[in-house]
DNA sequence: CAGTAG
DNA sequence: AGGCCTTACTG
DNA sequence: GCCT
């Protein structure tokens, strides 16, 4: 019939995305073009409609400040305007909770000038470093625990240099196309040898381009938080623990110091045990519950022991009942595993992190070595190191073979010939799946390697993908966890489900029975493909550190 | 099976 | 009141 | 812990 459907959207925008039904009007002054961009794409994405002018239907105007809305709309019109005026800032805080927030606090009107003067203090605070709990820590990616360490001083720094990268990154990121899949020999996203100079001169740069960058203006809260996020966590508590984490993504967007309970009354993930606390915090400075468990022997012996790899709550308790409170106590301990005493030994070396120029090094010789062995294997290093970190806490090297056959049976001779050029140097765990049945199997391996000519002990975990879903591998375990959750999330929504091996229509057959494992997965090439098929912008490696 | 890891 | 991640190995 |  009347051929009305116009359906030249490139980017199918979803009616049912969290913007659907807004009419969105955005005052281009003062911000960023490649912001914008991203900015526009994704509300359409969303389900927003974007007008190039101020017309009737409109329902938001978004503006980076009250000077940058006024020089661009006018007071006239602005009053006569019925919809919500907000700053940026309410996007960015819902793009990254995955739902629309509340938009009170992001309200720009010109009278009380919240805006603005908040807007007057971003240059001051400038780039500061977002300090990344959990999530853009970079530790480990994937769809992992909350694991972190914010509150140690020893790694504040190395946090720094990874958003300076990050942002040195970012800017060169057209150049680098091909972030994907099965191609051999040459490797993806790890050009970006940047030098001291080229960092801060990119910063300088950015500090004055982005005027509004991360806020952070709660810093003193987020802080807090951040500690209590590791310290339930490291009593067992993940519940109680990401519901802190949440909070602080949550607080971490807001574009004003947080003075008075109103202002944090009606924000998402915050209630009322939040609220007490943050009052609490805003008057005091401090948080005596966090006190309490700073000089807490338990909280503190319990949380060290967890600290080792192959210890978790259960154990770091028993090993405090038993009376031990140093980690010197554990080395007299016979109850430990393997992989436990492993863990102990090489407690500090695991804990260092690994600087970037070094993960690139090891990464070529592990394309090589495995290409010595199986030709046309394909060898790339995931997690942080993908994502453009600095340095890296472990390394996630996840592999294919093109020919969807030939990686069958490859891990063990990988293993074994790493071990006899001393790089692999002690095994954690061995899982080998592929060889065994019908399964897609993941075959596994953690263990702990060296750079050459050094001894300093490294996490590292091989990863051997069947072909036909090693674009699920990639992604997984190219994180960041965030961006994990959120595509998981977006499946889930679509009546998928999604993980590592796979993207699985829903059934609800699927948790029921075990051995029906017959059910396969959607065969994506690549991960853009995956992007795509599930409508979600696409984010280069690099960009993946939400 | 509990505990742990990613 | 009950969900908030899933899956597989170690011992 | 928060949210439905």
């Amino acid at each position: 019939m009347a051929p009305k459907a116009t359906k030249k959207r490139s980017a199918p925008s979803d009616p049912d995305g969290m913007f659907a039904g807004m009419d969105v009007f955005l005052v281009e002054i003062g911000v960023q073009p490649r912001r914008l961009q991203i900015w526009k794409q994704k509300l359409e994405q969303m389900g927003a409609s974007i007008e190039d002018r101020l017309s009737k239907k409109v329902t938001h105007v978004f503006a980076m400040n009250s000077e940058a809305l006024l020089q661009q709309i006018g007071r006239q019109r602005l009053s006569r305007f019925k919809g919500s005026v907000l700053l940026y800032q309410w996007l960015e805080g819902s793009l990254s909770l995955g739902e629309k927030v509340s938009e009170a606090p992001y309200i720009l009107t010109l009278e009380s000038g919240e805006g603005s003067l908040s807007n007057k203090s971003f240059k001051e605070c400038g780039s500061k470093a977002s300090n990344g709990y959990g999530s853009s820590d970079d530790e480990t990616s994937h769809h992992k625990k909350i694991r972190t360490s914010p509150e140690d001083p020893k790694t504040a720094s190395t946090k720094d240099m990874d958003d300076t990268v990050n942002i040195a990154v970012y800017e060169e990121r057209k150049t680098v196309s091909s972030s994907d899949d099965l191609s051999p020999t040459h490797s993806p996203v790890n050009s970006s040898p940047t030098t001291p100079d080229a960092l801060t001169k990119t910063v300088e740069i950015s500090d004055s381009s982005l005027p509004y960058s991360p806020p952070d203006q709660n810093h003193n809260i987020t802080e807090i938080f951040g500690k209590l996020v590791n310290t339930y966590r490291a009593l067992g508590d993940d519940r109680r623990s990401f519901s802190y984490y949440k909070a602080i993504a949550v607080i971490e967007k807001l574009p004003f110091k947080i003075e008075n309970m109103d202002q944090v009354k009606h924000l998402p993930a915050i209630g009322k045990s939040m609220q007490d606390h943050i009052q609490e915090i805003v008057s005091t400075g401090k948080l005596s519950k966090l006190e309490h468990f700073e000089t807490d022997e338990k909280v503190r012996t319990v949380s060290l022991f967890g600290e080792v790899w192959g210890i978790g709550p259960a154990t770091a308790l028993k090993l405090y009942d038993k009376g031990h409170r140093t980690l010197d106590d554990l080395k007299n301990e016979d109850s430990l595993t393997n992989a436990q005493r492993l863990g102990l030994k090489y407690f500090d070396d695991i804990k260092t992190r690994i600087p970037r120029h070094e993960v690139q090094e090891m990464e070529q010789l592990l394309q090589k070595a495995a290409e010595e062995i199986l030709p046309e294997v394909v060898v790339i290093c995931g997690g942080s190191y993908r994502r453009g970190k600095a340095s890296c806490g472990d390394m996630d090297i996840v592999i294919t073979h093109p020919d969807g056959k030939s990686h069958i049976g490859f891990l063990r001779k990988y293993v074994k010939h790493l071990k006899d050029i001393k790089f692999l140097r002690e095994d954690l765990i061995f899982s080998i799946h592929s060889e065994e049945d019908t399964d897609a199997g993941v075959d596994t391996y953690f263990g702990l390697c060296t750079c050459p000519g050094r001894e300093l002990r490294h996490r590292i975990d091989l990863k051997v993908y069947p072909r036909d879903i090693y674009a699920f591998g990639l992604i997984a375990w190219t994180g960041n966890d965030v961006l994990n959750r959120r595509l998981r999330l977006l499946a889930e929504s679509k009546g998928y489900r999604l993980d590592d091996t796979g993207l699985f229509p829903a059934t609800q057959s699927s948790s029921s029975k075990r051995g029906t494992r017959a059910i396969t997965s959607l065969r994506f090439k690549t991960e853009r493909e995956v992007f795509d098929f599930l409508g979600f912008p696409w984010f280069e490696p690099h960009e993946r550190n939400l």
